[in-house]
DNA sequence: CCGTGGTCCTGGGAGC
DNA sequence: TGCTCCCAGGACCACG
């Protein structure tokens, strides 16, 4: 099971990124075709190239590239989208390339085309449509416990489905809220509304545990997850329920599976209630 | 406003 | 071996 670009994989492939553009003077900028999801903005070479990078950002699940020029390219990986940083000439997954002073190539890969580029003036978090309506970032103070209460009261939608809206919380997806609901023994199935207090409370920590340690595993193989062959064994097989029915949960019981939405969701119903 | 379900896209695995 | 079928997923939109 390969891991899909979530917030950690995001989080990783930005500090991977940082020392090949930090600094950087963009020399050329080519698309090698329209669009992804959606067209790439037409401007988009020529606003980027000449200009330097002044930094590298991330919110939610989105990369942000920043320019003396003020331009913020803001990328989405979507489910299989990846940087190669190791050169060479543009494949069949390549849509767009980058080249450094330095001498980089840095080709944007995404064989499902489920990612998406966009270019922005001026603060991203005011002018990006995307950004406006995001919920806290889960590694920050601003998630905790009281925020999940008052923004679960009422909400008859499984608590599943509530952590994938990025109103909620910004930048959890599939794995992760199925791997924080099985450590905090909460239901995926419970209305958000009926999940108590005591469980929210257990949910902030698990949240941003399994997102630390994601952060981690993928920082110590960054040369890994950057790189072409890079399968990058990379914590993908220490999920603790994802991709994992009919095998045993650390509490003995054994994991299911089950749909909602029309997405798998992976729990363990024996500690999960 | 709320909740649900369809849509986009293609690689890869299963099954015949 | 080679074909077909179906699943994976985030963001967004249309519906009731």
């Amino acid at each position: 099971m390969r891991d899909m670009p979530e917030l950690p994989e995001v989080e990783t492939t930005v500090r991977g990124l940082a020392p090949f553009l930090e600094g950087q003077r963009l020399t050329a900028v080519t698309t090698f075709r329209p669009d992804l999801r959606r067209p790439f903005p037409v401007d988009l070479a020529q606003r980027l190239t000449g200009a330097t990078v002044t930094g590298l950002s991330r919110r939610a699940k989105y990369g942000i590239v920043s320019t003396d020029r003020d331009d913020h390219m803001i990328f989405h990986l979507g489910m299989s989208g990846r940087w190669r940083t190791e050169g060479g000439e543009a494949g069949k997954h390549d849509h767009l390339l980058l080249e450094t002073g330095a001498g980089h190539r840095l080709f944007l890969h995404d064989p499902r085309r489920f990612g998406s580029v966009d270019l922005v003036a001026g603060d991203p978090l005011a002018s990006f449509a995307a950004f406006v309506t995001l919920g806290p970032e889960p590694l920050s103070d601003d998630f905790n416990a009281a925020h999940l209460a008052r923004t679960f009261a009422a909400r008859r939608a499984p608590i599943k489905a509530m952590l994938l809206d990025q109103t909620v919380v910004a930048g959890l997806g599939n794995i992760y809220v199925c791997e924080a609901l099985n450590m905090a023994r909460i239901s995926p199935l419970t209305a958000a509304a009926d999940v108590p207090k005591a469980k929210l409370k257990a949910l902030v920590p698990a949240i941003k545990t399994v997102l630390a340690a994601a952060i981690a595993a993928g920082g110590s193989t960054l040369r890994d997850f950057l790189s072409p062959e890079g399968d990058l064994g990379y914590f993908a097989k220490d999920w603790r329920v994802y991709g994992r029915e009919g095998e045993r949960c650390e509490c003995g019981g054994t994991v299911a599976r089950v749909v909602q939405g029309g997405r798998s969701t992976f729990h363990c119903p024996e500690c999960q209630r």
